[in-house]
DNA sequence: GTCTATAGTCGGATAGAC
DNA sequence: GTCTATCCGACTATAGAC
């Protein structure tokens, strides 16, 4: 799932030899400019973002943008591939338990992964330091979406699905238009202290987002799908 | 609710006489510039958004802006004043139903009354044109606050107050933490439609979000926010 | 691979004519 | 109130030294 994330002109020479184990700067170079890259691009934009800024937090050379990733939009779908890269390693534990209950296909397994999965989703999404900057990225993409939607879009969708997949069969139901759209409403529930968080810290009182606040979050979460799959969603209702 | 937007020198005087109604053309100058700033600072942020591509837009000249409003940032502050006063009186039916429902203090008063607020903020950030500039510039705002910020969260954070003490009513419970994020899940059910709109298109087959799709919306909501007062608030759970 | 220097463009703000 | 012309700083991208 992690893409290339540089096609530079391979290097096959050392420039000097070194006594001690060798160590590849040039990769070095490139994780330096997709960390600052990805926090810039996140708060700035695309448009607003500059590669002086980029390469400064980097601490790299300006130039090695260019040499590197071949310029500021290629090092922008750089971040993104390498955003998804790293959010699916993370939930790679929970979307394998998410197949298995499918698998399984039977509603009370159904109903017990899906509390697993959007507790995990919490805590990769608010428990993470990285965790700000890729919603800042992703969330503006959603926003304003850039060539590098299709790249974020490929993941969140295929997330979506599976999660639908997992309510249809706790709900006994087919994955019709109603399922998915419940979908969106559980995700939004975890969403909304991403997107919002200025405003939740204000009105909870809380100086941050840390351990003791995320298993409060996870609590409301959790029993309001337990009550949307019991009550809203049930057959025949 | 709507502050001064801005304060250049009074002129006292007309540059001619025309024959018919005399109309002011600094006011309509700043109308333009507020709504091509909105639309501008909401895409592109404080900083990447620039002052040629708002006078572009507007269709007013460049010095306009420093004329009318001092500035790039206080043209910015202008435009959180603009959306908080307009969405105040769109939403000031629904906000006096919600003191009229606590006033009540009766549970099935304040749940109804709930319903038919999460409704109206359904139609408000999903269904209104201006609505989608509104939103990206909110969201932008609560993802890296500005000075602007503080106008933006003095409204929102009295809505929430207001939709709080409705839930705690219906819910017979006091204003306490987990009323207050219970609250935040609610509206997140909503406003994950405008922040993953993008995505939310994709996997729908939706090609926009009209009346036929915002009244799926509504229904679903309303289901999952009875279930959750009905199961997962109720008291001596 | 990384650097400096620079070309060419575009940014916000201002002065002063009308 | 609105306009043109302009200052000056910052931007992306490139060329070429090391």
């Amino acid at each position: 799932m992690s893409a290339a994330e540089a096609v530079p002109a391979k290097p096959k020479t050392r420039s000097r030899h070194y006594r001690r184990a060798q160590y590849d700067r040039g990769a070095e170079t490139r994780g330096r400019l997709i960390e600052a890259a990805l926090d810039v691009f996140g708060r700035l934009g695309l448009e607003g973002a500059t590669t002086r800024q980029i390469a400064k937090q980097a601490g790299v050379n300006l130039a090695a943008i260019v040499y590197h990733f071949g310029g500021k939009e290629a090092l922008h779908l750089a971040v993104a591939e390498h955003i998804v890269g790293r959010i699916s390693t993370l939930l790679q534990p929970v979307l394998a338990e998410m197949a298995d209950a499918r698998a399984a296909a039977s509603p009370a397994a159904a109903r017990t992964a899906l509390t697993h999965v959007l507790g995990h989703y919490v805590d990769v999404i608010l428990g993470n330091a990285e965790a700000e900057r890729w919603s800042r990225f992703i969330v503006r993409e959603q926003m304003q979406p850039t060539r590098a939607f299709e790249t974020i879009e490929r993941f969140m969708g295929g997330a979506h699905g599976l999660a639908t997949r997992l309510v249809a069969t706790a709900l006994k139901r087919p994955e019709d238009e109603e399922v998915r759209l419940r979908v969106f409403t559980m995700i939004g529930q975890i969403l909304v202290f991403r997107v919002a968080q200025a405003l939740v810290l204000g009105r909870m009182g809380w100086k941050a987002i840390g351990a003791v606040e995320r298993t409060k979050i996870k609590r409301v979460v959790s029993e309001n799908v337990v009550a949307i799959l019991t009550l809203a969603g049930a057959p025949g209702r």
